[in-house]
DNA sequence: TTACCTGCAAAGAGTTTGCAGGTAG
DNA sequence: CTACCTGCAAACTCTTTGCAGGTAA
C-alpha cells in the first residue's frame, strides 16, 4: 500500500486532505532513505510524471507551505530567484555547485563551527547555514580571508 | 570634488561611462568606510533622493551587475527572491535578521571552521558562506543538531 | 560623429491569488 | 451537504530586454 497511512497522517498534520496531487507529492518527498532538495518547477514534473495528469502550481505551493509550516521542509538559503526546499529539516550544511546548482548535504558532524560571535541585541541565534560553494578547478577561487 | 576620479576610474575599469547616474550609485556603494548591504531597489531609493531624478532599473541593473562582474560587488545568498549584494567582496559571513530582512557582517577571523569536509569528484571550493539567522528572543529555536 | 547611455515600457520568470467546477468526509 | 480542493488564468514582483531619443568622448 505504500505506506498510504504515513502520507495521509503527514498531510492531515499539516492541514490538508488526502488527495491524489497531494499524496502523490508527499510520497516523492518522503518515501525515501536520503535528503532531497527540490524547486517547485523540479517537483512539478516528478508529480506529473509518477501520477500522469497535470498539477497546477496553485497545488504545489500550498501543499510544499504547508509541509514547511509544519516544519517538514525547510527553505534553503541560495542566490538566485528560485526557492529550494530541502526534506532536511535538521541544521545541516551544503555544497552548492553553481555550475549545475546541484546541492549536496554536508552533515552537521563534519563541520566545526567555533568561536561563534554572539548575536545581536537581544536577539538569539536560530539556525547555522553553511553554504560552500565549489567549482570545477579550472575556476578561480575567491580570497577566502 | 568628492573624489571624482575614484568613481570615475572604478566605472571605467568596469566598462562603463562615468555619467551622473552611475557616479551617484558609485559613490552610494564606495564612499564609506564599513560594508553596504543593499538590494536593488533600496539602491534605487537611494540614488534617486541623491540626485533629485529618476533613475531607471535599467541603469541599476547594468551598473550594479557590472560592478559584480569586475568583483566590486558581491550577490549574498539569501532565501526570498530579492537579490541582496554587499559591498564587501571579501569572504565574510552574516547574520541575518528574518524579521527585518537586516544583514550585519561577521568578520572571518570571529568564526572558525575546522574539520571542512573534501569538495565532491573534481570540484574545488570556491567559497564559503556562513548564515546565522537570528530573531526575537520569544521565536523557538531550531533544532541546530 | 559614433558609440554608448538613459528612461520607458514590454517581456520573462517565479510566485500568489481568485474563481468556478469537482471531491472528500 | 459542506467545506475544502483542483486547474486555470489573472495578477504581482523582480529582473531582463528592446528601443528611440540623448549624451560622453
Amino acid at each position: 500500500m505504500d505506506h498510504l497511512k504515513f502520507h495521509t497522517d503527514k498531510l492531515r498534520a499539516s492541514g490538508l486532505r488526502p488527495t491524489k496531487q497531494r499524496l502523490a507529492i508527499s510520497k516523492i518527498l518522503f518515501n525515501r532513505k536520503e535528503t532531497f532538495h527540490f524547486t517547485i518547477d523540479q517537483l512539478k514534473k516528478i508529480a506529473e510524471k509518477n501520477i500522469k495528469k497535470k498539477i497546477s502550481v496553485a497545488t504545489l505551493y500550498n501543499t510544499v507551505h504547508a509541509f514547511e509550516k509544519k516544519g517538514y521542509l525547510k527553505e534553503i538559503s541560495l542566490k538566485g530567484n528560485k526557492t529550494f526546499f530541502d526534506t532536511n529539516t535538521r541544521s545541516h550544511h551544503h555544497f552548492y555547485d553553481e555550475e549545475t546548482s546541484q546541492l549536496t548535504d554536508i552533515k552537521n558532524e563534519n563541520i566545526s563551527i567555533s568561536n561563534l560571535p554572539k548575536a545581536p541585541n537581544g536577539k538569539k541565534i536560530r539556525d547555522i547555514e553553511v553554504t560552500i560553494k565549489v567549482a570545477s578547478n579550472n575556476q578561480k577561487q575567491k580570497n577566502l580571508v
